[in-house]
DNA sequence: TTTTAATTCAAACAAATGTTTTAATCAATT
DNA sequence: AATTGATTAAAACATTTGTTTGAATTAAAA
């Protein structure tokens, strides 16, 4: 009943996967890591991009669950109003959720960094494998966000949302991993203040006129 | 006196690097493509490391003397004015040699796309060599914004240049090479109307209050 | 032309990779 | 206790990797 061999190469992958990369993470390392046989991974996982799946689809399917709600929620107390969604709610309720997955459990604080980069992975697997589970969520964000900023061309704001992705993705490499800072400027910041601080910039942003 | 070797070489390298990052391209894969020598590329450029440190030079060089003379220029004139650089200006010096960039030569047009992934890249190699080059770019894009924004708490500004990085180097990404795109927007996007779109965004999140 | 240095080439190197195989071990059921 | 099925283990598999070697070729200098 050792069933925990699962779990225990995913906890491996995942660290590894975020610290050193699809590509630049070896069967052996995660299966030294994990504690586990080499053989392990193949046997209950298949292949190293079905393992890659997995870890993916652990991680991102809970999130999503709750990105999902948090902006419907937005859109149906908007509907009750009679108003249209408030710009800054529609992206909280995006990202607040992203964010806090680092706090969520043990391995995200890590994996989080993983997740930022995998919108852009050079690697087809990892790059089409995310895009699945995040296409969906940048619909409805986008279809969101379109009913809050109505006077707002549909373009403009499709590419504003693009720009805000990129401002929370790559604030999840840097909060997770490896930050680029300056000499006298403090990098290390708690979630919540993350969150004070991205929202301003993204709101401000997709108001301009 | 085929010297041209090496340059066969780096074009090849770009090209693959662009599409399938450091660790998924191989030697073989670039002394294929560019019609030479397994061996030459030891032979010229010493290892895959070197090889790559000597990509990365030759195209972050120039745009990086051209970011640094944009950034200057708005920082004198507004000295000689007696007045603080405009935020826009400011952004502006930067961003649009970045992008403008992907026009600058054949090869730039997917490489940008490597850029944009280097900064967080999980590679230590090309992670430090790119930020080698960048860091002192974004050190004086940041004492400049501080001049333009006097009032605002100098690491607000930190953060939101990071944002405005992410969101660049994002774009960089999407519009060298692949996106995430919706059903009904069209994506391609020339240079121009992209500096158009981002400049907006940054600008009123580096204002906001 | 002869000599010398630089460059190219095919071949081989050792190390690392994901995957498969086959036997051993474990846990539960009969 | 015996049997069955699931899991683990060690070893080997065939490829691919970056790098090195030493001879062949080319270009420049004497």
């Amino acid at each position: 009943m050792n069933h925990d061999t699962k779990q225990r190469i995913l906890d491996a992958t995942e660290f590894l996967f975020a610290r050193k990369g699809f590509r630049g993470t070896s069967l052996r390392e995660i299966t030294n890591r994990a504690g586990v046989n080499l053989a392990a991974v193949n046997y209950h996982f298949g292949s190293k991009k079905t393992l890659l799946e997995a870890v993916l689809k652990r991680r991102l399917q809970p999130v999503n669950q709750i990105r999902r709600k948090r902006l419907e929620e937005v859109r149906e107390a908007a509907r009750k109003k009679g108003k249209r969604p408030d710009v800054r709610d529609v992206l909280f309720a995006f990202i607040e959720p992203t964010l806090l997955f680092k706090e969520s459990e043990p391995g995200a604080r890590e994996f989080i960094a993983f997740i930022g980069r995998s919108i852009n992975e050079p690697d087809d697997t990892v790059r089409k494998t995310f895009h699945h589970f995040i296409k969906p969520m940048f619909q409805l964000l986008f279809e969101t966000t379109c009913e809050a900023l109505p006077e707002h061309p549909r373009d403009v704001i499709f590419w504003r949302l693009h720009f805000t992705l990129g401002s929370l993705f790559h604030t999840m490499n840097i909060c997770g991993n490896r930050m680029m800072g300056l000499n006298d400027i403090k990098t290390d910041c708690s979630t919540a203040l993350l969150i004070d601080r991205i929202l301003p910039f993204v709101t401000a942003g997709m108001n301009a006129s």
